[in-house]
RNA sequence: GGCCCCAUCGUCUAGCGGUUAGGACAUCGGCCUCUCACGCCGGUAACGCGGGUUCGAUUCCCGCUGGGGUCGCCA
């Protein structure tokens, strides 16, 4: 049978980066296989769905590149891709488990059950509550009621699973989980394995967290005469702090990455690291993860979300012209270069300084400061830098502007040996000029170099740029 | 607490019986140098503990300890 995996977040908040991760191994596996990836939306808890969540989930993953073959907005046999859509298929299958007594209908109210939980952690503050049943089975439909899944007293329910190995675990742990909710919509174990199956998923990947839903699931596949489809179970990445990731902690969503000016695939490299290696190497393209990724690879230990790690991996892929080819790189600087007030800034300029910043930006946001001087006339002058320019340097400078003017080529290694040569006759030290003309030309005290910054900007701009810094160092 | 799972530098990890336990990030030195970077060289830094199995355990088994997950009319 034809590999189907999916990617099924609930949308009750932003994508975050564990989830992210998620969807790309199974990404990747479907790409690797030639197999379908399918995008479904859990949304069968009306209470904290949202279409605002959706938007953004569907916009992280996308801006991720990690498109989905079927799913909402794109389609696809299989659907309705949303839960909420799919409600008749869920009552209709769990009468069939009540007709076949494989179910059945429960009166005990929440209120009742929380009084039980109540109770229960007054007596035993240390415990958590466990009540596995009975529940109340009730005879009279047209009263409010849950549908429970009869689940077996004894006995164990394993599952193979990709990554951890065969899991055992025993019945009696089971509670008769709930399949319906009283107000008719389907609870996550039960809709999870109904649209898994429907959708014809050939393996469930996840995260860890989902393990020992995986009992209640297969039970349900037995129940109902199904084929369980594989599963793999990936370890948790933690927050920094230790903690479990929270879809509400929004320091950890996709979209902020992206608006601090991180790169699909910088941090797609990053998540594709977290849990699975391949020896010693630790950059990729998306080709070479598609192509290498594997679940024996796959690691079985929790990590922590490390800040500084990822923010290296993502500046490798911006320092790395065969990960970010040039025209890549501008179209996305672009954005980040306009949003510090520059219109239309210049493309072809953005290209020609690219060389001088790309090992110096270690994300779009940067790298669209160290554009800034190349792109704004006249720069602007830092205040820190602004002290440089002396009525001592004017000279200098005065210097500096003829051998600019009187300079055959301008070409960098062309004027960096007229530059040599006037420092040799004059006695002047590189040391002592270097500061104050880049002040001229940057506004900064830091820049690529002088002869580089000088070819981008061009002779003309030079001159104009070295001539106001000459009078700012009279007028001081 | 029950059940399930995990365990190599601070962090992400390589290792699949015999290695000076490797790489990357971080960190600390140094080099390069017109500034800032990049780059390069080098240092500090790990197999949780106790039993086995074995000629030999980081590696296999058991226990302990530690950590995590889960135990909802959330997903």
């Amino acid at each position: 049978m034809a590999l189907r995996v999916r990617f099924a977040p609930s949308p009750s908040g932003y994508l975050h980066i564990g989830g992210a991760r998620t969807a790309l191994f199974n990404w990747l596996w479907a790409r690797k296989n030639g197999g379908t990836f399918i995008l479904r939306v859990e949304d069968t808890d009306q209470e904290r769905s949202s279409i605002e969540s959706v938007r953004a989930i569907l916009d992280a993953l996308r801006w991720l590149g990690l498109e989905w073959d079927e799913g909402p907005e794109v389609g696809g046999g299989k659907g309705p891709y949303f839960q909420s859509e799919r409600r008749a298929l869920y009552r209709e299958l769990g009468e069939q488990l009540v007709r076949e007594g494989k179910a059945y209908r429960c009166d005990l109210t929440k209120e009742e059950l929380d009084q039980l939980r109540a109770d229960f952690k007054a007596k035993n503050p240390k415990g958590e509550f466990v009540y596995k049943g009975p529940y109340r089975e009730c005879t009279d439909p047209s009263k409010p009621h849950v549908i429970r899944f009869r689940t077996p007293r004894d006995g164990s329910t394993d599952f193979a699973d990709k990554v951890f190995g065969h899991i055992s675990t025993p019945n009696s742990e089971q509670p008769d989980f709930v399949l319906m909710r009283s107000d008719g919509f389907p609870l996550y174990n039960f809709a999870a394995v109904v649209d898994d199956h429907a959708m014809d998923i050939t393996l469930v990947a996840r995260g860890r967290d989902h393990v020992g839903n995986t009992p209640q699931q297969v039970l349900l596949y037995r129940a109902f005469g199904w084929t369980p489809p594989d599963f793999a179970h990936l370890p948790l990445m933690l927050a920094s702090s230790g903690e479990k990731l929270s879809k509400r902690n929004a320091s950890v969503a996709v979209h902020e990455y992206r608006d601090r000016g991180y790169t699909p695939m910088g941090v797609l490299n990053y998540l594709s690291r977290f849990g699975w290696s391949y020896g010693d190497q630790e950059i990729f393209s998306r080709e070479e993860l598609v192509r290498l990724f594997d679940w024996e690879r796959v690691g079985r230990s929790d990590g922590k979300f490390d800040e500084k790690k990822f923010a290296d991996v993502a500046f490798e892929h911006l320092k790395r012209p065969e990960l970010t080819p040039p025209s890549d790189y501008v179209s996305s600087v672009t954005p980040f270069v306009a949003a510090r007030g520059i219109e239309r800034p210049d493309q072809a300029r953005i290209a020609a300084a690219l060389p001088l910043i790309r090992d110096r930006a270690h994300s779009l946001v940067e790298a669209a400061d160290l554009l800034d001087f190349y792109l704004r006339e006249p720069p602007v002058l830092d205040d820190a830098a602004r002290p440089l320019l002396t009525p001592a340097a004017a000279p200098h400078l005065e210097a500096v502007r003829k051998l600019v003017a009187d300079a055959g080529s301008f070409v960098a290694s062309d004027l960096e040996a007229a530059f040599k040569a006037w420092l040799e006759a004059s006695g002047i030290k590189m040391k002592d000029v270097a500061q104050p003309v880049r002040v001229a030309l940057s506004g900064r005290k830091a820049s690529p170099g002088l002869f580089d910054v000088m070819v981008v900007l061009g002779r003309e701009t030079t001159l104009a740029r070295l001539d106001r810094a000459i009078q700012l160092c009279r007028g001081s």
